[in-house]
DNA sequence: CGGTATCCATCCTGATACTG
DNA sequence: CAGTATCAGGATGGATACCG
């Protein structure tokens, strides 16, 4: 009916962003760095000391991409500073809206999904005490990250 | 200063959606059922052909998540429909403001990833036509999926 | 039609250790 | 301090083939 084959552009997939966005720590850096620049050790202590190989690649990315820049200070301790630009100020208001939805209705997705899990793998002492109870319950689920 | 080490929920990282729904397909789904239900195989066709095994395993994440309801119906041959459940209908909002801003900035920031990708690496042939021209270029960037 | 079953190629993330 | 180098594990997405 209308369902176009070329609904969706192949480059940004439901016109949604570029990957990197969605991954995993992007959108985390960015709101560390709302209130002004941070450091590299800085930024590692909210995110739950994530390991510096995967910070600088995540920051090395967001460089590329416009979101954040990069400066370093010469001198001994090394000082290096990361900032979001304009375009990356931009993602707040997109983050803010993320985390509404998520303020609204993550509780009930999260019950969903334990309602569903409950029923479709119940209690084994509760089952065993109801011999004849049928289950009906359709195979292993498991997903989820 | 401001960088609380508790800053981020572990189950939920920067207040963000559950995972499940920043993967490579969700958010497509949920724009094909967002006029009425469609089936397996209709879904296939904007998906530029996911595989039945992807598709598959994202539906039942959905389903558990409660942002979907499959329906059956007993005939030969089989058929099934899948539809937005009022949980799934809520996310259209957030991905239109999803699809606000990659129309407002993508262009900017696919810019400054080109810009960054030239700088980092320039034409061999111009490069190699400047005999002393200093290129000052930091290492391999590639990332990007 | 609407899936399953296998096998496979990455991709991402992380732990650990070392350096300018 | 701000990274880089290496190695390892797990999850995701996909190709292909088969089934009720």
């Amino acid at each position: 009916m209308d369902l176009d084959p070329e609904m969706f552009d192949p480059v940004c997939p439901s016109g949604a962003l570029p990957f990197q966005i969605g991954d995993k720590w992007t959108a985390m850096v960015v709101l560390c760095l709302e209130h002004g620049p941070r450091r590299f050790t800085e930024l590692r202590v909210p995110l739950r000391a994530v390991t510096p190989k995967v910070l600088t690649s995540t920051l090395r990315a967001m460089e590329r991409d416009g979101l954040v820049v990069r400066t370093a200070y010469p001198a001994h301790p090394p000082h290096v500073e990361y900032a979001l630009t304009g375009l990356g100020r931009s993602l707040l208001t997109l983050i803010a809206a993320v985390r509404a939805w998520s303020g609204a209705h993550l509780p009930e997705l999260l019950a969903a999904r334990q309602a569903h899990d409950e029923a479709a793998m119940p209690l084994p002492a509760v089952a065993a005490a109801q011999p004849a109870t049928r289950v009906s319950g359709s195979g292993p689920t498991g997903r989820g990250r």
